[in-house]
DNA sequence: AATACTGTTGAGCAGATGATCTTTAAATGC
DNA sequence: GCATTTAAAGATCATCTGCTCAACAGTATT
């Protein structure tokens, strides 16, 4: 290869900044974009490619992160963080409002916030390779959101079928199945998510006998 | 590095054949392992560490495909084919049973297809890397069975409710979605699977006001 | 304007990886 | 028993990839 060199790649794309950013800043603007990049190609992206995108040298990552696994793991900080928001716990167990209406606000804010393509396909790539935060993850959200709003489905069940988690994990599976088919499959999206949403919430409340009222 | 060579690891584990398989024979035993091995790792594995666990040399796999492209399409054909039998659209058009029968059978056979560590990860791992055999089987999906599935909920439907096909893919996805959180996040299993599928479809068709006998 | 500081580059190493090619040896036919 | 065929091994190449390090150059301070 003929002096082939990792030349910060004098492109064009971006009129921006070219050199001698604060610290803090340059590393922010690497994990955004490997925020990117990983979830378009995998957490295997090489590094070189990763900075040609970034209009700088590979070195330069390594100045910033020691290793590529270290990257990873800012990357996974940056996605996974803020996902869960604290005051969802109470809001779904607010019993002044109907089940419903905490069940739809809860999927659509949460939707907006999984629905994206970034989010779903790096926590698909870090599930599949067994990172163990992908699963602290679903725990968390099994006791956390789930197992709360089994109590409020048996609260409020009129049928004789008892609800279950697992009728709990079929509720959220539907749903997050839309952004599956639509980021890791490529699918194309329904005209209209929230619509979807709402009627597997009240399919599934249906199935318990609940008043979409109460 | 000293005389590090690709020798096929007298290892032991498998006290099976050792050399000069007929060709077709071991192509095959290469495709079975790869499934494994990609399945596992998925599709960036090394060829050196998949001819480590068949126990025969690296080289030795592109004497049958000429690159590792080559293998994976092999992969490929050998996990995608015989997925979707070609009776189904008709058993679960069969008006002389009940829909919840003749969904209950398809799922119950679907799922024990489909609920396999090899094709969900691999399912998965194309459906990233955007292979277009993923899209198409979905697309072949839709149409062959969730499209009449959607046409027999329409001809029962009691309700007011008008079935989409949105709804549909709700159904499949929370049932599939058990197999996503197995076998890619690797959750628990739900103790009785069969009865989970059971009640994803008794929601489904209770929320058209479909009769289970009908 | 000279100096010190430090963000960034450029060159390159070591090991990994897909692929090639020559050599070895097991099976088959005579 | 010998020759022929060909599956498999062994050696090696070219390239890729994470990572290191010395040299360079923008910026701020005096």
């Amino acid at each position: 290869m003929d002096g082939q060199t990792d030349s910060p790649a004098l492109d064009g794309e971006e009129g921006v900044a070219r050199k001698r950013l604060p610290p803090a800043e340059r590393r922010q603007q690497i994990v955004d974009e490997a925020v990117r990049f990983f979830a378009e190609v995998g957490l295997e992206g090489n590094t070189r490619e990763l900075a040609r995108r970034l209009g700088v040298t590979q070195s330069l990552i390594f100045n910033y992160f020691a290793t590529k696994e270290e990257l990873i793991e800012a990357v996974y900080e940056k996605v996974y963080i803020g996902r869960l928001a604290p005051d969802w716990p109470e809001r779904l167990t607010d019993r002044s409002l109907p089940l419903r209406e905490r069940l739809i606000a809860f999927y659509t804010e949460y939707s907006s916030l999984i629905f994206e393509r970034e989010w779903m396909r790096i926590f698909m790539f870090s599930g599949l390779a067994g990172v163990s935060l992908n699963q602290r993850y679903l725990e968390h959200l099994g006791n956390v959101i789930l197992r709360p709003l089994l109590a409020e489905t048996e609260a409020l069940a009129s049928s004789d079928r008892i609800p279950r988690m697992e009728d709990v994990w079929n509720l959220h599976g539907g749903i997050v199945y839309i952004g599956i088919r639509q980021h890791i499959y490529r699918m194309p999206q329904p005209a209209k998510p929230q619509d979807e949403i709402a009627r597997a919430i009240d399919k599934y409340l249906m199935y318990f006998g609940i008043n979409f009222e109460d």
